[in-house]
RNA sequence: GUGCCUAUGGUGUAACGGUUAGCACAUCAGUUUGUGGUACUGAUAGCGAGGGUUCGACUCCCUCUAGGCACCCCA
């Protein structure tokens, strides 16, 4: 299974090199050519069939959730012109500045691998003119996002955002609307989240506050750590969600942003506030979240583990906001807008420290037990049937002899194992088995796929498959 | 990106500066003929990579790679 590199080695003998050796980057250095295996890209990962049952779960709620309150779903590219990011999560984000998969393609073009998707998401809505759509425009995603920063426990390079969007209406109601949604995924997951909820206002009273609160710490500057001090001057508002006990200390007596909101952000907030008490969706205010990316404005959220499920340190499940200016920013008509996105790794994990497990699949109903190329061939033909009926079959081909596949069978928990064999191709049998009772019936193959599927209903009602294709999520 | 911790078959683990690196689970094959769940037998498979110290390294040191924790930051 695992791609062993040593077979690759010994291909042609490498023709002597002249003199100048090949550059030596990581594919020949740091791997090591004679190493077995190819690892894993750092903080990428596979995520295996084990895990598809709880990536599921999670996928499926978000899409149901998102079509009963009539989000429309959109995809959007992972590679996007690097400039779309830089204009607007911010030129000195960390995520810009140092987490951006950035390159130069074939076409010498600058492009990104996108770090999230409401920049390419407000992109969209103006490139096809959305705008003339009735309002608000609401959709929603869900894919991988990139970022290269230094992995951790559900953190990755590579990890998947399912995003909710909606342009074109700036009423409090809007943002209500979101947080009640996020709220609706988390509770029909079974998980306990915190709504956390702030105001950083318009950009100019936001600008107001950061003069005051930038005074305010500037007269406690010998105190603040570097990490502070570098805060302090590159991003202020940071210094809101700081870590530093000191910093935490003085800001029980700074200036809070609240108090510097301009009137009609005030309502705004108060409304979106009053709506969420209408729906009983409990939230902690909290003056000082604030978000990473620079485009957000009014209401920002976060949705935060509650209960302390293991060790889990990544507690903040999603996250998002009102973004008045993004789709102006990026050219577009001024456009209101708000949105927030979740993390689904994150989410996932949750899950797993809570031990939830649900089944990747729906296991097969019937195994099949051939002996002999000829049940094979007949086996094959019998699948489809056993398909359109709505039966799910399975088998193990490598396996020949009868014990070892009804071992495979029982392992497998099937109700029923269907076993041809020499005999029975020739007679135009074959054997129904009962894998609880052991009982077997010999019956005719063309009325073997109406017999198993009454059987199964017959015994319990299992359900079966629903023909309709499970779509991707 | 910074600091710290970790790295043994597919998985979980044991041991040792020097014999064939042990165990469990899993996998595969058998325990006479075309019939499962238990039991028994056997097989496959490992010291993350590279360098150094040493007579000798899986074991000590360094580098790299990967994982984890905290920070930066963020979902």
């Amino acid at each position: 299974m695992p791609f062993k590199r040593k077979a690759l080695a010994k291909e042609p003998a490498p023709k002597k090199v002249l003199k100048e050796e090949p550059k030596k980057d990581l594919d020949e250095e740091g791997e090591g050519k004679s190493g077995k295996t190819f690892e894993l890209l750092r903080g990428f990962r596979d995520i295996l069939p084990e895990d598809q049952g709880r990536w599921n779960l999670v996928r499926d709620t978000i899409r149901s959730i998102a079509e009963s309150y009539s989000f429309d779903r959109i995809d959007l590219p992972i590679l996007e012109r690097s400039d779309l990011f830089q204009r607007t999560i911010g030129k000195g984000t960390d995520i810009v500045e140092k987490e951006m998969y950035v390159f130069t393609d074939p076409s010498n073009r600058s492009v990104a691998l996108r770090p999230e998707a409401t920049a390419s998401a407000a992109r969209a809505y103006i490139s096809h003119g959305m705008i003339e759509r009735p309002q608000p425009v609401k959709m929603w995603y869900l894919g991988p996002m990139f970022r290269h920063d230094r992995p951790q426990a559900g953190r990755y390079r590579q990890f998947y955002q399912a995003g909710f969007e909606s342009f074109g209406v700036a009423e409090p109601i809007v943002d209500a609307q979101l947080i009640v949604i996020g709220h609706q995924i988390f509770k029909s997951l079974g998980l306990d989240v915190k709504v956390e909820i702030n105001s950083i206002g318009t950009s100019e009273c936001r600008a107001a506050y950061l003069t005051e609160l930038v005074a305010y710490f500037r007269q406690h500057r010998n105190k603040l750590s570097e990490d502070d001090k570098r805060r302090l001057q590159k991003n202020p508002l940071r210094m809101l969600d700081s870590k530093e006990e000191v910093t935490r200390e003085l800001l029980q007596s700074a200036p809070q942003i609240l108090d510097w909101l301009d009137e009609t952000s005030k309502e705004h907030f108060m409304k979106v506030l009053e709506f969420l008490e209408e729906v009983e969706v409990s939230y902690q205010l909290n003056p000082y979240l604030v978000r990473g990316l620079d485009y957000y404005s009014h209401t920002v959220f976060e949705f935060t583990l509650q209960e302390d499920v293991g060790d889990l340190s990544q507690s903040a499940l999603g996250g998002g906001g009102r973004y008045d200016g993004l789709v102006e920013i990026l050219g577009g008509r001024p456009t209101p807008a708000c949105g927030f996105a979740l993390g689904i790794e994150r989410i996932v994990r949750a899950l797993e420290a809570k031990g939830v497990n649900p089944p990747e699949r729906p296991p097969a109903l019937v195994f099949f037990a051939q002996l002999g190329d000829a049940a094979r061939r007949v086996g094959l033909k019998l699948f489809e049937e056993f398909r359109q009926a709505g039966v799910s079959v399975a088998e193990a081909f490598g396996k020949n002899a009868l014990k070892g596949q009804l071992e495979a069978a029982n392992r497998m928990g099937v109700r029923l194992t269907l076993i041809l064999g020499q005999k029975e191709v020739l007679d135009g049998t074959i054997i129904i088995r009962d894998m609880e009772s052991g009982a077997q019936e010999i019956v005719d193959v063309k009325k073997v796929v109406g017999l198993v599927k009454k059987k199964l209903l017959h015994e319990e009602g299992v359900a079966l498959q629903s023909q309709t294709p499970v779509v991707e999520a």
